[in-house]
Formats: C-alpha cells, sequence, structure tokens
DNA sequence: TCCGTTTTGTTCTCCCGTTCACAAACTCCT
DNA sequence: AGGAGTTTGTGAACGGGAGAACAAAACGGA
C-alpha cells in the first residue's frame, strides 16, 4: 500500500512502529499534563496499552533518548517522538464531503491539537454551500485545487459516498495532494508514490462480530 | 488483544484474514449487483484490492468453495463468507456518546445493511434526551442495563469523550456486553474474553504526516 | 476418450514483527 | 570507592503472515 521511492532515509521505521509512535506521543502527553517528569519504559508501556519490550524495541528505532536505571524524561521524549513523526510543524488539510460523517470531522478538535489545520472544507452539493461548520465555510468542490495550490496542501481527507471517491481522489492527486485518508467505502487506485489509509467502520464491526459468534459457539460445547 | 477462552473451534482463521473478509464480501456484493455470476480470484482479488495468491490462502480456510478452472460462484462464495463472520444473523448494538460522531454513526447506513441493528442511543447529557437521530430516540445513559438485557445486546459502540471512555467501557462490560468499538482516544482496560478494537483517526493522520515528511526528505537530497 | 487450457488449493520459503533474556549503564547508599 | 539495585538497549529465538510456484482438478473441444 505504501509504496515508497528509491532512497531510503537513513533510519527506516518499520510500518508496525510507525502506527505505534502516536499512541505513545498521546501518553507521554497525558503523563506530563499530569505532571509527571520522568517514567519508566514499565509504566509508558502501560498507558499505552502494549509490552514493554516492545515499546523499548520501538524507541531504539529513533534512538538512544532514555537514561538507564532512571527511565524517560517525558517532555523530551514527546518532543524527539513528535519530530519524528513530524507533528512539530503545521500540516494543511482538506475535507471532502461534507455530510454527516465530514461534519463530525470538521468538528473535531483532536486533529488541530495535533498539528493538522483544516484548511478547507469542500462539498458538490451547492445546497451546502455557504455553510459555516466549525468556522469554517463549506466551498464548492471545484475550488481544490486553487486551494490546494494556494495552501500547499499534501493531505486529502474523503469523506463523500463511495461512488464519488475514486474521482474525487484523481482529482486530489491531480493537484499534487500525496496522502489520502478515506472513509468511503472501496478500493481506491491511486499512482505510486500517493499514500491511502483507509478507516471503514463496518469492517471493525464485522471483525467483532465474527468473534462474538465464536465466543457463542464455545459455550454451548 | 483478542483473548480468546479454552476450546479453540473446529477451523482457527487467522487474524489478518478475518479482517480481509468483510473486504471480500463487499466486493462480492458489488460484483453480485453488476450481474456477474462468477468470477475467478484473481478478479476478485483486483476488486478487493489484494494479492490473488493471499486471496485463494484466505478462501481455503473457509473451505473449497471455489471449481478449478471456473472460479467461484459470486452469491454462494458470498453467502459462505457471511456466514462465517456471522452477518447473516442480526447483532443488536448500542451507540454510546451522541456528539458529533454519535450522531454520524446513527444516521450511517452501513451498518443496517450489515445485519447491525442500533437498538438504542444513549448519552449521559440530559439535553440530549428525547432527540430524534435517524428514527431513533435519544435515551439516558442509565437506561444501557435495562436495553442491554432486554435485546440481548453483546457489542457495544462508545464515541463519548476520552475522560468518560473507561467508565463507560466498565458499565457496558458489567451488564454483559462483550465486544466494544471505542472511538476514544487512550486504552480501555477491559476483563478477558471481552474483544475491543479501537479506531483513531489522529493516528492515522499522523502515519500519514510521518510519511509525508519523509517524502519531503527524500526530495531535497 | 484424450489432450490442452484454465484456475484453484496448497506447499515452501522468506520476511517482518513480537517476545525473551541479558549485558551494559546509571543511581543511590554505605 | 564500591556494591546493590534499577532500567535501558539489543541480540537472538520464535511465530505468523506474504508471496512465489506448482500440482491437482475441472472444463472444453476434437
Ligand atoms: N456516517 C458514518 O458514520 C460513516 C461511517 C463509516 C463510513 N462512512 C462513509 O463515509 C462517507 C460519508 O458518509 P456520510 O454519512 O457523511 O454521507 P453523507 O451522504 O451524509 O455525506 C456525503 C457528502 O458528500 C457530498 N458529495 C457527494 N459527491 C461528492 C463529490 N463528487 N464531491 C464532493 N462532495 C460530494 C454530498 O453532497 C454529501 O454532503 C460514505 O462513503 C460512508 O459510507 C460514514
Ligand atoms: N468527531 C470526530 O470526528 C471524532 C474523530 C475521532 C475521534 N473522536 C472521538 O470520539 C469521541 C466523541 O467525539 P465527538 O466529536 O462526538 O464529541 P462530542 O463532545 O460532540 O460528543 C460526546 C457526547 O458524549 C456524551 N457523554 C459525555 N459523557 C458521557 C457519559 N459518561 N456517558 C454517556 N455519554 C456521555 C456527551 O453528552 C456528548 O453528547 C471523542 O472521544 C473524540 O475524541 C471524534
Amino acid at each position: 500500500m505504501t509504496a515508497r521511492t528509491s532512497t531510503e532515509s537513513a533510519r527506516d521505521i518499520p510500518e508496525a512502529t510507525v502506527a505505534r509512535l502516536p499512541v505513545y506521543l498521546r501518553a507521554l502527553t497525558t503523563l506530563s499534563e499530569a505532571g509527571t517528569g520522568t517514567c519508566s519504559s514499565e509504566a509508558l508501556a502501560a498507558a499505552a496499552g502494549v509490552n514493554s519490550a516492545k515499546l523499548r524495541k520501538d524507541l531504539s528505532y529513533l534512538g538512544s533518548y532514555g537514561t538507564r536505571g532512571v527511565g524517560y524524561d517525558v517532555d523530551y521524549l514527546r518532543y524527539q517522538i513528535a519530530r519524528e513523526i513530524g507533528v512539530t510543524q503545521d500540516w494543511p488539510v482538506v475535507i471532502v464531503g461534507i455530510g454527516n460523517l465530514g461534519h463530525a470531522l470538521a468538528n473535531y478538535s483532536g486533529f488541530r491539537s495535533r498539528g493538522f489545520r483544516t484548511v478547507a472544507l469542500l462539498d458538490a452539493d451547492p445546497a451546502r454551500h455557504g455553510e459555516m461548520v466549525a468556522g469554517i465555510q463549506v466551498r464548492p468542490f471545484v475550488d481544490l485545487e486553487s486551494i490546494v495550490a494556494e495552501h500547499g496542501v499534501a493531505i486529502g481527507v474523503i469523506a463523500t459516498p463511495a461512488v464519488a471517491a475514486q474521482a474525487v481522489a484523481d482529482r486530489m492527486v491531480a493537484c499534487g495532494i500525496t496522502s489520502i485518508l478515506n472513509f468511503a467505502a472501496g478500493v481506491l487506485s491511486v499512482p505510486a508514490g500517493v499514500d491511502v489509509r483507509k478507516v471503514d467502520l463496518s469492517v471493525e464491526l464485522q471483525v467483532l462480530a465474527y468473534h462474538e459468534q465464536r465466543k457463542a459457539q464455545g459455550e454451548l460445547a
């Protein structure tokens, strides 16, 4: 899914680790807000819900930011992880499809607080244009190109119905967006060099249902 | 995360495969609606966005539902996968926390169409009680026990702020819910035998940001 | 009936990720 | 200064999943 180009840069962090770094980051933020200055890998692992050995190995890919016999300085480690992920900088984001889900996303404060700034809300339906959502005006989808160019947007979010998703993705890619978060069902096809992450709620529920069914079967055995 | 009890039932399907079965199911539904009666592993794999060898191996865990030299009967395979996942039966679901996200989830048609029936929308805020969302009345959170008992609910969805999530989960577990889909940030701790799946949008965006940052670094090298 | 073609089901190998276990490194106390 | 106690960082073993490759099976045509 994630097509990487020629030169793999210096430190190569495993994909599984990358997916956990944001979790560590959040745990560290919580600890920091609670006034904790230092924490052990054991404590941080508990806060993040992972095995402590895994945590230490993950952190070792970034460098040696801990002190043996002591632990990690919470704020220092937090900064190092934030820098590695890239959330110390500001990421402009556009959201396309301001329906039920789009409204929720636009109102979600968790994006802004992590360096993601919603610069535009776009929708194809003229009836929605001009509506204010979370202090931002909904604009026509055709404005995509100019907005992306103006703000240097690299990340796009798709919250349209499934039938429109591929067309939206194509337009996004055409005007230079290289990372897409897709909430619509179905498979998006994009050129190499563009990253797509998909969030599919019905898949999550179906996985739960599978295990639930198994539990029920086990009971009557 | 998924704690399984004593007797692993007859066929043991790998977790990675379980997570892909819903994707195959959707692809098969699309093919069926397009009037396709039979398809090869190659075609289905393309529709699902996976490698055809992986698809065949996944399906082999369920049994031999294909015909060599021909392919798979779309409707037959669809039924078999649906049965295996458990979406041929009806799953009552409660959603707790009817804010921005809760509204979107309640209005989402993709749940109902896959066998998940929202039987209740619960919120702790009295100001929300009585509001109609997607044809269902929002009720007080304290009604959880009676609703779960009445409908035999096994699956709960948490869309409350993070601070309330653990308390909500505890209450859910106490009244018999054994599968939880959690949208709130942070780690939920639940007893063995309860499955939790977490959807964390800011993690997804941060993973994209990481790769985006890498692409940018690569360019100026 | 037999042969060529197509496509599945499965085996085998490789790679990634997880976990264990321990030496190295640091602090604190005597 | 030295030793006891802690905790990190990492080497190594292990397990599971991904993909290649192929044998087995079904079909169609002659
Ligand atoms: N609501 C949920 O909780 C939920 C959950 C999971 C997945 N999803 C998926 O997310 C997507 C959006 O869901 P929703 O409930 O918000 O749907 P919705 O119908 O409420 O909103 C879709 C919005 O997209 C706009 N749109 C349609 N075509 C467009 C185009 N070509 N360009 C720009 N905008 C366009 C529509 O005008 C509408 O405002 C769907 O694909 C849905 O399957 C939703
Ligand atoms: N909005 C999004 O797009 C989005 C995205 C990702 C994650 N989230 C997460 O999902 C959760 C909900 O987000 P939201 O935007 O809908 O928030 P929200 O504040 O709009 O809604 C939260 C709702 O939960 C209710 N609530 C609070 N405490 C409760 C309790 N103890 N029991 C029952 N109900 C309770 C509140 O009354 C409110 O209606 C948050 O944890 C948020 O971080 C939201």
